[in-house]
DNA sequence: CTGAAAGCGCTTACAG
DNA sequence: CTGAAAGCGCTTACAG
């Protein structure tokens, strides 16, 4: 049985009262009488009244709907962001809507800002930031460096990439690649990458840049290949699910993590990030930052001279079974089925 | 610098035209000059005008918005699921908003429906779908069984469980851990763990419930032992986070998989279907069912004479390492490295 | 405690 | 080709 959508005209009307009264009284305000506010509120549910968030946004102001922007929401990254800002928001009395990139977007700010959100929480190194430091409502970027005035930004400190650079180097590999990200894919990403191939170079380490084909997220095979060719141990990557494609880009070459070549990559969060897999990776601070993003992002709404702060948080190592010392090369055949216990036995 | 929100009057304004024709030329519409057209959108984009989607939709009907609501976006499945639907929408010139589900919305159409969208796709088992059916709306339920007459529905034709549990069989198993989920978490997940445990019990093995906590998402520990305790010789898990968490467990309890006991998952999307981890997993033909959901939508949006159909896809067995004979157990300590290697090697 | 009226930002017949 | 007017569903001063 289809129901004609029912307006707060109807609920009124049945309920014998002014749209006036019946607003006040479904908003739960003050200054309605007990027994009017119950009416309306049992009339409004037996019609299956379910109040226009546009509408109420668009007379009420910007409402209680925060939305937060991502790149990619199948990358269980931003899955689990988007999941732990909900949680912060909900215990503030705010709603939080998920609007994730997309190709045709030519203006992602367009897609989020025509929802009129009362803030914003960009979850994504892919948006021009000039664009949304010039809006009215508060804007949050979560997850990547932005120093912007107008902008306020939550994200790891990036000890990450030293020290696992550092750690790399203690365990004797000298050739690393490093798979390189298009800028234009994603800023943070892109940035990353460079990072960790400076880092690396500093720790005394030759480097080989790997791109990533041209859609992006997967690496180039022959690319690859080839910077195994020229002596590379370890294969760094700027996240996780990129170090699972490189994991199967190199079982295809019949080679063993870590037994050939070692992996290392970033995020540590999300359904790679558990242990029986083993990923050497760098956990990032994804709850801290969760939690910072949605109260600055209220503090912001609610305050309108609240300021925009730049907060750093510190992640942490995440020493798998995908990293080992670059030596483990030479005893090559005799130790792949032991080394295999060690890599996916009872750690 | 904050601009201030820019409505489309001051765009009418700076280009000396009405309300009415800004608004036309916008859109994009016929019957405006060129000259008008040109200046109108130059304008526009100087002032950094984004059009108010809630304002547009109200008044135009309903937009262009579809809503897909998730019971968990941190999962992938979801998140591709959400993905998948959003490439598919694009190319219709329609929007994707991900609204998910969370502990404190009381009732999920509120939050569904108070957008407005122009049509609903419903991709959690969690959600009470005769509230759903009586919208006027059309919805679209993904990834579960659902015959309701009012509702469209796309979902996999459950030949996974049978075939999974016939496999089981055939690799000699006799005693089945079945990890069972609380209907009120995921009628879907509840659902489907009810049909494994006849499936099993049809293919003539003994099947151990084994319920999650409270909380949900995590086995009950203690039930888990003492169904290995028990005999069970495999566990199968309703999806393949589970099948992780159950992973987990096991390896504290110093069991491996599977020379000690097998794991059996379903899902077989996102980041846990890499062959580099060898789930042995019923792989959802979740881009049949997202193509589906998006068309199907679409067709009732633009007509609504569009019957709800009911569609089913056949999903795909996916073989991993997770799940082997179980006669390995008798094997064990002398099997377990040679194993290990089979299990995570170059396969 | 309640209602009539104005208006949020937009679109769309309807006239010109 | 363009504009004045009505109205989408709601909220909120303002009067009573």
């Amino acid at each position: 049985m289809k129901k004609e959508r029912v307006s707060i005209h109807e609920v009124a009307s049945a309920a014998a009262v002014s749209r006036s009264t019946a607003s006040r009284a479904l908003l739960g305000q003050e200054g309605v009488s007990q027994t009017t506010r119950d009416t309306v509120q049992r009339v409004a549910r037996e019609l299956g009244y379910v109040r226009d968030l546009r509408a109420h946004a668009l007379k009420a102001g910007s409402g209680r709907t925060v939305v937060i922007y991502v790149r990619a929401v199948q990358l269980s990254y931003y899955g689990q962001m988007a999941s732990l800002v909900q949680r912060e928001l909900d215990a503030r009395g705010y709603e939080l809507v998920v609007v994730a990139g997309s190709a045709s977007q030519a203006r992602p700010v367009d897609a989020v800002m025509g929802l009129r959100p009362a803030g914003v929480i960009v979850a994504s190194g892919r948006v021009d930031l000039e664009e949304f430091a010039s809006l009215d409502a508060p804007v949050v970027v979560a997850g990547s460096d932005a120093d912007h005035p107008g902008l306020t930004s939550v994200a790891d400190d990036n000890q990450g990439i030293k020290q696992l650079a550092s750690l790399t180097a203690e365990l004797g590999h000298r050739v690393v690649a490093v798979i390189d990200f298009p800028p234009g894919a994603s800023a943070t990403l892109s940035r990353r990458a460079s990072e960790t191939a400076k880092a690396h170079r500093r720790a005394g380490s030759e480097v080989r840049l790997v791109p990533c084909m041209p859609e992006g997220e997967v690496p180039d095979p022959s690319a690859l290949r080839r910077s195994i060719e020229d002596g590379a141990t370890v294969i760094v990557c700027p996240n996780d699910p990129l170090l699972v494609s490189v994991w199967e880009q190199l079982t295809h070459l019949g080679l063993t993590v870590p037994e050939d070549v070692s992996l290392i990559g970033y995020d540590g969060r999300g359904e790679l990030a558990s242990p029986v897999f083993g990923l050497t990776t760098w956990a990032q601070p994804i709850e801290a930052m969760a939690a910072a993003a949605a109260s600055e992002v209220v503090a912001r709404i609610v305050d309108d001279g609240h300021p925009c702060r730049h907060l750093r948080f510190r992640g942490e190592l995440v020493r798998g079974r995908t990293l080992a010392p670059a030596d483990r090369r030479s005893s090559e055949s005799s130790s792949r089925s032991t080394t295999a216990t060690t890599v996916h036995g009872t750690a």
